[in-house]
DNA sequence: AGTTAATTGGTACTTTAGTATGACTCCCAA
DNA sequence: TTGGGAGTCATACTAAAGTACCAATTAACT
């Protein structure tokens, strides 16, 4: 909402100084019709695309890789937690899982096990789906 | 391409319109040069509000829940198995798959095991993976 | 210094998941 | 009418996954 104010602001500021400009050549005719409009056309219509780029990039990025930090921490899984929940949903077993991190599978079971508690999920299957549908890892 | 041709050519023709309107009103002075402008710059803001909606509109739907129909055929995936590959994407135990597709925990097993070759994959969750990668599961 | 949370690791156990194999039925196309 | 794919189910097995408890270490916070 606040964009859209100064959006409109600088909109009527324009048109009062092209409205003075436009009056003073008009008065002395030192500037082409031609000109003034043109620069006016040019104007308005990078306006006109720069209002809908800005739109436009917020609906993009509603597909959201956007991850929210908030809802992992307000669901206490930590750092390690998070790193093994990423590798689960990318179809890793736990034993891969600790050589990609350097713990034993031992490890990997006690953090998945935690993940399963806070997630509420019985199985790493439904962990994934919930962790997708809290947006806290890539869909 | 054809739209940005056609978008140019009525940008061509709009100006060629206003410098006429813009020399005829110049010459009677029957119309206020703050009214030409003023139309000049709603229909151009009007134009590049109109040019970069008809672009967010093609970048919204890349979001994909269109699934590859084709692929799935293509792997050899039969109708059972896709829907028991739904399920597990779902995050479902075989027995609970065996109860919602009423069929016997050893059934849903079979298809599991042909899923898992016809997407080459170790793990269920590896097949989620996969599946989603091809698109023909929605993401 | 003491407390707490995070990370790591282990043992022992139960539960799911997944493989291999065989068998039965149904339906469709050759 | 017959062969083959699809779907069903079972048994027996191995392999992962998950649970429960415990315990040591480290880093951060009070």
């Amino acid at each position: 909402m606040k964009k859209t104010v100064f959006i409109f602001s600088a909109l009527i500021v324009a048109l009062l100084i092209l409205f003075q400009i436009s009056k003073y050549s008009y008065v002395n005719g030192d500037v082409a019709i031609e000109t003034i409009i043109s620069v006016i056309a040019v104007v308005f219509l990078g306006i006109g695309l720069y209002i809908n780029k800005s739109n436009s990039k917020k609906h993009i990025p509603r597909n959201n890789n956007i991850i929210d930090q908030n809802k992992i921490s307000a669901l206490g899984i930590s750092k390690r937690e998070y790193e093994v929940l990423l590798e689960i949903a990318k179809g890793f077993s736990n034993k891969e899982i600790g050589e990609k991190l350097f713990v034993t599978e031992s490890t990997v079971k006690t953090h998945v096990s935690n993940i399963l508690l806070k997630l509420e999920a019985k199985r790493r299957t439904q962990a994934i789906q919930k962790a997708k549908e809290l947006q806290i890892i890539p869909s």
